[in-house]
DNA sequence: ATTATGTAGACCGACGGTCGGTCTACAACT
DNA sequence: AGTTGTAGACCGACCGTCGGTCTACATAAT
């Protein structure tokens, strides 16, 4: 393997780079890894092999694997989350951004189902339980004071109501995002199973979860969609196609 | 304590028992060192040395250190389920059996108010995250089609509200059990907290958990309890006394 | 020139898991 | 009763992997 040409320079060339992008990179590097092949399962030498660097670098830049982890963790749900503040500053009702808001998150996943089931995959599977941990809880924590503002508004306004008089907006928002994170997880297993109906199931599993939400809320039934109708259908759509072919190689009826 | 005398034996003794005994002492002997230091804080040999046997017959019993977690996992959980199983057989009304269900799990806790407390600091903490989820996820599997049975026999009594007309009541069971292990969480943290106000917002979290699944369920506010208030009274002074002497412990070495 | 920063990879101890083999209880056959 | 065969409970030395440390050195900054 070694390929010694001369004894002079026959070591690694020595490659530096901007602190940021270099750190950026392994963070990327490690993010791919760890969903394609799970966190535990990825040993910190695969991270040194995709971005070409020595574990003192590695270690130059995290304290840890676990530290990693969290930044890692970090940047994924701050992304998520930058959707949302757009939204939020919009002049329209507290329930039309609670509306928009999840919608919007279901829309980036329509755009590309592999991606999104992809990662569903990955992030649900044995090996990625701290990672999945991480990144539900990252996301809740980080959600729930931006929808708890969403639903203050919409308590002042009338349009949502209180459970208990004293009770503050996010203890709502917090029950919304868990049963959010229940039904995405339910959706996970969906798709690694692999059912045949899958399409009607995560139909079914989206309703619910609106009609809890519009319970908890006390909101008129039909208040509250997560997805537009014709986003359903292309997802339906999506994924009956692959289901389909599952044996049947080339297969393009329907 | 074991009937060992030997003091001097350098040698191991090969002591012989029945096999499910043997596996039984190993979990249990797991089981307390998982909550006391953590999953992935205790090595095998921990475990070894807390029953005084070798790798090899570790071995001889689990396939590997995860599958000895799952069998644990298995034997809390059905522990748990047992209580409820018997309230399920009650001739009562099914919110009567709700009610008693959860408070049944209340009141085992107050009892010993101390375990409960160190199981939730050592289930929320981080190098138990595998030890806390696959509890979790085994109590909703568990529970849920008990908790379905009673959901769906209100639902024909017309007590409960379906979410929508050909919903499954699994649903429902599987919604308020997010919710309740999202309670759960959050007072694992409060306990974890040291918080001078635990009793409060304890009180607090359950409140808002019995007022959200009375939403759930279409009920009428006030009817489901997941603790009695002379139970509740008891945690709350209990843990008022607790605060009090945080570091007091005489704690001492052997 | 000296210091700070980035990079490198040999090295280490701990840990999960394997393996070859020993020991014991007990059934089956003299 | 004594002998032998066998399953499986038990043992601990050993191994490979992995996260993390350490020292050396190159380059940039001062």
């Amino acid at each position: 393997m070694k390929n010694e040409t001369s004894k002079v320079n026959s070591k690694k060339e020595r490659i530096i780079k901007d602190p940021e992008i270099r750190k950026n990179e392994i963070i990327q590097a490690a993010q791919k890894l760890f969903f394609s092949q799970g966190y535990e399962n990825t040993p910190i030498t695969d991270i040194l092999h995709a971005t070409g660097i020595a574990k003192g670098t590695f270690y130059h830049y995290f304290k840890s694997k676990d530290e990693l982890l969290s930044e890692m963790v970090n940047m994924v749900a701050t992304a998520a989350i930058q959707q949302i503040q757009k939204i939020i500053e919009m002049p329209i009702t507290p329930l039309e951004k609670l509306n928009r808001s999840f919608q919007n998150s279901q829309n980036i996943k329509v755009e590309n189902l592999e991606t999104m089931k992809a990662s569903y995959e990955a992030l649900y599977k044995e090996e990625n339980i701290k990672l999945r941990v991480k990144i539900n809880e990252q996301i809740i924590q980080d959600t729930v004071p931006f929808f708890g503002n969403i639903i203050e508004e919409g308590i002042k306004l009338g349009d949502f109501k209180r459970l208990d008089p004293d009770q503050e907006a996010d203890s709502l928002a917090e029950a919304i995002m868990a049963l959010a994170i229940h039904m995405g997880s339910k959706n996970a297993h969906l798709f690694i199973s692999e059912d045949p109906d899958i399409a009607k199931k995560l139909e079914k599993n989206i309703l619910y979860f609106e009609k809890s939400v519009e319970r908890l809320l006390d909101l008129q039934p039909g208040s509250f969609h997560t997805v537009e109708p014709k986003t359903l259908k292309l997802m339906i759509k999506g994924l009956s196609k692959k289901s389909g072919n599952k044996q049947i190689e080339g297969e393009h009826n329907d």
